[in-house]
DNA sequence: CAGTATCCCAAGCGATACTG
DNA sequence: CAGTATCGCTTGGGATACTG
């Protein structure tokens, strides 16, 4: 048996995989994700943008250069001097359906009048983008009791009594 | 020319906005999150499924209800001592997209071995579930950069220098 | 401009003990 | 069973000063 196993059937784990939701450990670092969807890509803009201390967004970028979100480039524009360039990698690009997801739900239930923070375009057409559930045999899924949710084989596992 | 906009030419800001990204305000919230849509609703299970503390757990889901995220009801079965317990509202219940997000995300990013730690799957045929963007005129979205992300109203405005 | 280092404070959390 | 109260630890974060 595995040690996680174990761990779901004795005392208390020392916590359950987080998974996703550990893109945002702190309070911090979607702001700097969102920002960085915006097209910010220098410290200074970040830091003015974010309102987040330099100490703090260099701790934050760090990480997220870690993780893979975003990568540092130096930018060389002819006759200038260099600049650091924060950008996001495909894995942060592919945080977009998470980020639009995020803003569906709260333009529908926090701010309905339209005041969300965040504006994504189509810019082919400009419509405001959105997600869709579906599932893989390409059935649209409208209702979230169409969706059987349970924890996965990287989860503790279910145990007996449950 | 409101406060938000004079904190935005200003000094900093108390903190931008965060909208969406504010449900997971801590690193609990997004398990017990979790564990909800797993079908957990009695507080004993959350506490050992997530392996939270009675005191940190007892402040989430209040936080949680206030929030109209989860409801408390009082539940009894018949010849039983009534239960309490948290279900998910449809506000709750309307952020199955953004697990779904995240959980493709990470399929694909983090454990592409398939050992995520959340199963999504169709009631109707058991296909996994996954989110595809769209536009609001119905065109399907593939690559995020037929997205363009900026600020919403609801944000602080750009300033002149952006 | 792009950070790093230090200091201090506030919030989050687990452990534990206790109550209805 | 369903919590609440208290404690002390640890982390995160703003302010500020400093470096390449």
């Amino acid at each position: 048996m595995s040690d996680e196993a174990e761990a779901a059937t004795e005392g208390r784990p020392e916590r359950w995989r987080r998974d996703a939701w550990d893109i945002e450990p702190d309070s911090t670092t979607g702001v700097i994700i969102r920002e960085a969807f915006y097209g910010t890509r220098r410290f200074d803009d970040f830091e003015r943008h974010c309102g987040i201390s330099p100490s703090v967004l260099s701790a934050r970028l760090r990480d997220l250069v870690a993780d893979g979100i975003l990568e540092k480039t130096r930018y060389r524009a002819p006759g200038t001097r260099g600049r650091d360039e924060y950008r996001l990698t495909d894995k942060g690009r592919a945080l977009l359906p998470i980020l639009i997801a995020l803003n569906n739900w709260a333009e529908r239930w926090i701010v309905p009048d339209g005041a969300s923070t965040l504006s994504l375009l189509h810019r082919d057409c400009g419509s405001p983008v959105r997600t869709a559930v579906t599932c893989a045999s390409g059935h649209d899924i409208t209702a979230p009791s169409e969706v059987l949710a349970a924890p996965g084989p990287g989860a503790r596992p279910a145990s007996a009594s449950d």
